[in-house]
DNA sequence: GTATGCATCTCGGGA
DNA sequence: TCCCGAGGTGCATAC
């Protein structure tokens, strides 16, 4: 059973209301307010409508009427929270975060509507796919997508400079530094393969090779490339994921069927 | 003057009313839903109680109970945004990104609560003090506090493979790179100076330094600095902007240049 | 429009 | 805990 609590605008009465569902049911405020951030940045708020979100993990999520970022926020476990009245008997929150000294407050000068809610059902699972890790393990099963007669010898392999994320051997012998990046690839993705290839050098001499695996490669990273002896290989892994996850998708039910 | 609409909890009643007040005012929507994104990634979440907000310019929003960042989304100018009933008779929005073949849809099997609401005070105006670009011109201006005898030459001066930070003469005419972080040094920003150096070895050869600004410098960056002859210096950019704010809080009406 | 780099990045994984 | 790198990064800015 869910609860929704439809909170008073009057500041007098909610801030009474507002401390007894705080760090229990999550609040939602619409209001007129200002505003002011004190930490590792500092960002100062003039009044403007916005929307107030106040989780029970102490998240504080404060948007303006447009954009995806919230334009201030605190992150969980900070804490604690406090609702209290200005001499102008406006509401204020405050918090403060020891550890990296931030301070945080928002003033109300006028509440549109405040309420509280509490959840029950919690399933906080959520499953992913194509993410660069799904790529990676893809070519470690599809090596010949690379190039013919690649033999994977490790992923996510540690190094003193960084995780490379496939070391394989050619037909040739050499040991082959693979960096696979999911988008187009960016002169600084070069320069990572650089940095990994530079650091194993000095060990594999002139039997090593670097190729940069990227959905797209443009000319100027190439370039970039060919300067170092560096090489590339373009694999649309945007146009193949949305497929493997079909395929994977129709072996469920295959099992499935298998039950009935 | 602002208006908040509470929305029907019935999902026929309720399709009607959104489509009303999408794009017009801002919607939330408390309820148990389940969702997928099929796009770059592919991301299904079970049923569970969320939260949505969605926005007059098409930004979407779904929050769980816990958490800063939304556990799915949708950026600003995508659209068009669709509510509609299922054949189960449940609340669905749906919305299709052609650009960049992006599926988005939640299915509600139950409204907890629905309000819209719109806003007429939007000051966007947000004034920000302490970003990366404030370290530079307070180094700029504070260049002993780096090292003792530096001349400044530029700062953001652009090269072939970037832009250089800050660029200095120290006391025995040698050329000084800077690469300046307002946070820990990363490996990354350690290769970042690098890069920038080797650029400019061509010109300068051995009359050439490389310094690392940072808040602090882990032991393995400072070891690969170290590699290739760079150098680090640790300012505690963190501690040191807040009291700048205040002092330039207190004393508006004085030179602030007399402190720099 | 694309390219580049910062961010109160956030978040998760690994040592 | 710190360190490290991915991200549906988002976002502003320069071109």
């Amino acid at each position: 059973m869910n609860h929704i609590f439809f909170l008073s605008t009057s500041p007098e009465i909610l801030v009474e209301e507002l401390n007894t569902h705080l760090n229990k049911n999550i609040i939602l405020i619409l209001g007129l307010c200002h505003s002011e951030f004190d930490g590792r940045i500092k960002s100062t708020l003039n009044s403007s409508d916005r929307f107030l979100i106040v989780k029970n993990d102490g998240t504080i999520i404060l948007h303006d009427p447009i954009g995806l970022k919230p334009i201030q926020w605190q992150k969980p476990g900070a804490g604690p929270i406090k609702f209290l009245l200005t001499n102008k008997n406006e509401l204020k929150m405050e918090t403060f975060r020891l550890k990296t000294n931030e301070n945080f407050s928002i003033t109300f000068q006028e509440i549109h509507s405040a309420l509280a809610y509490n959840t029950v059902l919690e399933n906080r699972f959520a499953s992913v796919f194509g993410d660069e890790k799904d790529f990676i393990t893809f070519l470690a099963k599809n090596p010949e997508r690379m190039e013919e007669g690649l033999t994977i010898i490790a992923t996510e392999k540690e190094t003193e400079v960084g995780y490379i994320d496939i070391l394989a051997m050619d037909r040739s012998g050499n040991t082959v530094i693979i960096e696979v990046k999911k988008q187009q690839a960016t002169p600084a993705d070069a320069f990572q393969l650089q940095r990994y290839f530079n650091n194993l050098k000095l060990i594999y001499s002139t039997k090593l090779r670097g190729i940069l695996v990227a959905n797209s490669v443009p000319k100027r990273v190439r370039r970039q490339l060919f300067k170092y002896n560096l090489e590339y290989c373009e694999i649309p892994w945007q146009e193949i994921f949305p497929t493997l996850t079909r395929l994977s998708l129709n072996l469920k039910t295959v099992n499935l069927n298998d039950f009935f």
